[in-house]
DNA sequence: ATAATATCAGTAATTGTTACTACTTTTAGA
DNA sequence: TCTAAAAGTAGTAACAATTACTGATATTAT
């Protein structure tokens, strides 16, 4: 394997390995700058483009122009809040799809992958609030 | 309804519709143009935006980093050829997979996506070409 | 008709991402 | 442990897709 080791790249791995949601590359780099305060916006979309590659991270479209990455690669669905827009797992087993859309399929089906979309727990709970003008405890 | 007319929303409504692929915004433009040449990119842009907002038309993200535009607002999956690029319709029935996701879910689920990604006919015929240095006929 | 306003063409600006360049680290081997 | 080849880096410029802006035009209700 031709690759070498560097600081950067394990920051970079690091911070994602201790998130559950799914952070941008901007997201990773503001808070890889903590601990390497010069590293480059360059630098940080160069090592999530290569640990996607290589199938160390993975990296997520779920439609809103920017790409998310997410260190969690076991096959597994997302939700995306169309409020926050915040992305989250969702908690389903992976669906045996790929046979049932292979019956009317001449080509090769490799993978797939579902977005669900609607509202998430928390802007639920936010939009009742300014309905009902109460707090929940 | 504040919505006025205007032929060049009625050219991109009825380009959309005679296409069953799902081009892009730079697509519609170059053939909306061949009807009506001086039509700005800007608005076929606008009017896409406007038409999927308003659910006439709906909008594809595959991940290729370019929207694509569907006159097909029924529900219905899509495969992205990973080799050529090409966005076609999965010819299977729409999963009822949201009551399953929504048991362990508290948030409100709107609707989902679901796009498979591999190789398309054509492709798989063209390696195969290539590897046997054979056409077939 | 005409006034209000949605829409337009053309262009500038913005945004997410990638490419480039000269400098710095890493690491395998003498 | 030097050393040099190769990978990696910071900083910045370039790029492509999309959006915003502006002054002009087209549509429609009255």
């Amino acid at each position: 394997m031709n690759l070498k080791h560097s600081k950067q790249r394990d920051s970079i791995k690091e911070f994602l390995k201790g998130r559950k949601d799914h952070p941008t590359a901007a997201v990773v780099y503001e808070n890889v700058r903590k601990t390497i305060p010069n590293i480059s916006l360059g630098t940080v979309y160069r090592n999530l483009t290569l640990l996607a590659d290589i199938g160390e991270i993975s990296r997520i479209h779920v439609g809103d122009g920017v790409d998310h990455f997410d260190a969690d690669i076991s096959p597994h669905y997302h939700f995306i809040c169309r409020e926050c827009g915040n992305v989250m797992d969702m908690d389903m087993d992976k669906m045996d799809l790929e046979k049932a859309a292979g019956r009317n399929f001449c080509g090769e089906i490799e993978y797939h992958t579902i977005c669900f979309y609607g509202k998430c727990e928390k802007c639920c709970e936010a939009s009742i609030q300014k309905k009902h003008n109460v707090t929940l405890c």
